[in-house]
DNA sequence: ACCTGAACACCGTTCAAGT
DNA sequence: ACCTGAACACCGTTCAAGT
């Protein structure tokens, strides 16, 4: 996970961890199945560092029924954050325990919430896709501002600014936006309202 | 393409593929700079098959102002869903003209639909994320419903059933679900209907 | 039970040599 | 302008040999 974290999944070779660790390749075989053996171990390490929706502090009012799924939800892709390999490996790597304990605490947090079944197994995919969608589009722009700036106008304009408007208009919000933060939010309460209108209303 | 095609990505080498076009090797970088150019290549030939918002048949009524919206929406997770190597590819690869054309239409249909500027801004992200990550979570379970209910239950079985109970009953749905677009339909309507909850009233 | 080294079948890419 | 072959620096993994 450390060697991932430094230099990203691509850093992550057999050769190279075993190296870290002191040991020729092959013995590294007598612990492990194999690489996606590796890889399917640290992401389920992610997904140990995920908060259940029961550490959320409690709240009162009209938002108290999504503080749980929110915090989970926020907390995953605080983990994401930390580190951005484990988004590509979610999908293509078995889950493990950690991983399985996440799942059913959203799932969980979200009947609690009142919503019925069905809301409930379509609001779990929307979740999941933003935490995962989310992450995805941070890595492509990069969390360094100046870094989004220069290579957005520097590609716009390789295609004559003009037949783009909408699209460098989308650009010019990208550095205006304050923290990233704001925008994961933004989205998830727009998915939370979404699911609200699904949500019959408690006695 | 018709080689990622067949074999996913990881069939796509640079041997193979000049292998299969009859060349050797190194004559292929005559043609192109490196490996991420061809996967930049071939990620917008799936772009150039997404049919712009104004493709979409009018529409009256309440939902007239979603038509394109969802027209371009729905024909991006078509295109997903006949390359699924392209998600993949999608973060990890510098756009195309075609993704630009693509990224515009989308963001012009969302103006287009009164959504205001901040508004549209974040539903780009949101639909976006939608088609990536609906697209991921399908390769992760498989488009084989069999397949699904046997791994699922097969891998639930080795972490005793009790301690999952909302976990199982989401598989049990995933099994009992129709066809999946209408898994797509129902969340992307679900985050049309948080935007819709944003976008003034027209006169 | 764990470690090791040689070997196999692959990669992407550089570089010098051909036509 | 395009193609080629040898070579380099890498991969993950098998297998036989060590302790």
């Amino acid at each position: 996970m450390a060697l991932a974290d430094r230099g990203g999944v691509d850093e992550l070779s057999m050769r190279k961890l075993a190296r870290d660790l002191g040991y020729e390749v092959m013995s590294l075989y007598n612990h492990v199945a194999n690489k996606d053996d590796v890889l399917a171990g640290i992401a389920d390490l992610v997904a140990a560092e995920i908060e259940p929706p029961e550490a959320a502090p409690a709240r009162r009012g009209k938002a108290a029924w999504r503080a749980g799924i929110r915090h989970t939800v926020l907390s995953a892709h605080a983990a994401m954050d930390r580190h951005p390999w484990a988004v590509a490996l979610w999908p293509s790597v078995t889950s493990g325990p950690h991983r399985l304990r996440f799942m059913e605490g959203l799932l969980r947090s979200l009947r609690a919430a009142g919503l019925p079944p069905k809301v409930a197994y379509h609001g779990y995919h929307a979740l999941m896709m933003h935490i995962l969608g989310f992450a995805l589009l941070e890595q492509r722009t990069g969390l360094n501002d100046d870094n989004v700036v220069e290579a957005a106008s520097q590609f716009l304009a390789r295609f004559e600014g003009e037949e783009f408007p909408h699209l460098i208009e989308h650009m010019h919000q990208h550095v205006d936006a304050s923290p990233h933060e704001d925008d994961f939010e933004f989205v998830l309460d727009v998915i939370l309202d979404g699911l609200d209108r699904l949500r019959p209303q408690p006695a």
